[in-house]
DNA sequence: AAAACGTATTGACAAGTGTCTATGTATGTG
DNA sequence: CACATACATAGACACTTGTCAATACGTTTT
């Protein structure tokens, strides 16, 4: 993970939707229909949200029937977190 | 520090050049002119940036005759830092 | 087969963003 | 004073972004 993939996330952070969807989600898997309840948004922007939040690696779709279930990818967070937190740590 | 602050700050770092810049600063405090040599932009390009990045908290600009020396806030870093690693904690 | 449900895609639009050139402001220097 | 230096502001521009309504797609149910 280099300095552009940070940015990418980051970017990816950078809308309250987004960021409150990625807070929902560490509370566990949740499908497409479960997240729209609690927003104010139509569905095609909760979709166009998730497909940016899948992009960047930070969100997994596991697709079940009709249903997507969407949860957090623990790995690329880790590594997310642990990445900035260096950046203030002196070499 | 709440979603939104969180958000603001994500959305700072969210840009290639302000993220490398907050790199750069972490190495230690640098005036503009400094800055601007790394970079392939603009003055005024430079001057917005640090704008950014000053009014969400992260950098602290110290003033002193005609120069400028910018330094991240480790304050506002430490908190932004420990919020983001806070989301994966399960409560 | 038809209808219903969950989600994605398309196309449109206003608003925001990163960048530039040109110019202004403040501070230091001859 | 006049000039140079460091930075900010204003205005313009192409591009991106968040959002929506409309529609399409895939799956399940009736």
């Amino acid at each position: 993970m280099n300095t552009k993939d940070i940015a990418v996330i980051c970017k990816a952070l950078g809308d309250n939707s987004r960021l409150r969807i990625i807070q929902m989600l560490f509370d566990g898997e949740k499908c497409g229909c479960k997240l729209l309840e609690d927003f104010d948004i139509t569905q095609p922007t909760l979709s166009h949200h998730m497909k940016i939040l899948c992009e960047c690696g930070l969100v997994i779709d596991r697709k079940e029937g009709k249903w997507h279930h969407y949860s957090v990818n623990e790995n690329t967070w880790n590594e997310f977190c642990y990445h900035v937190s260096s950046l203030g740590k002196v070499e």
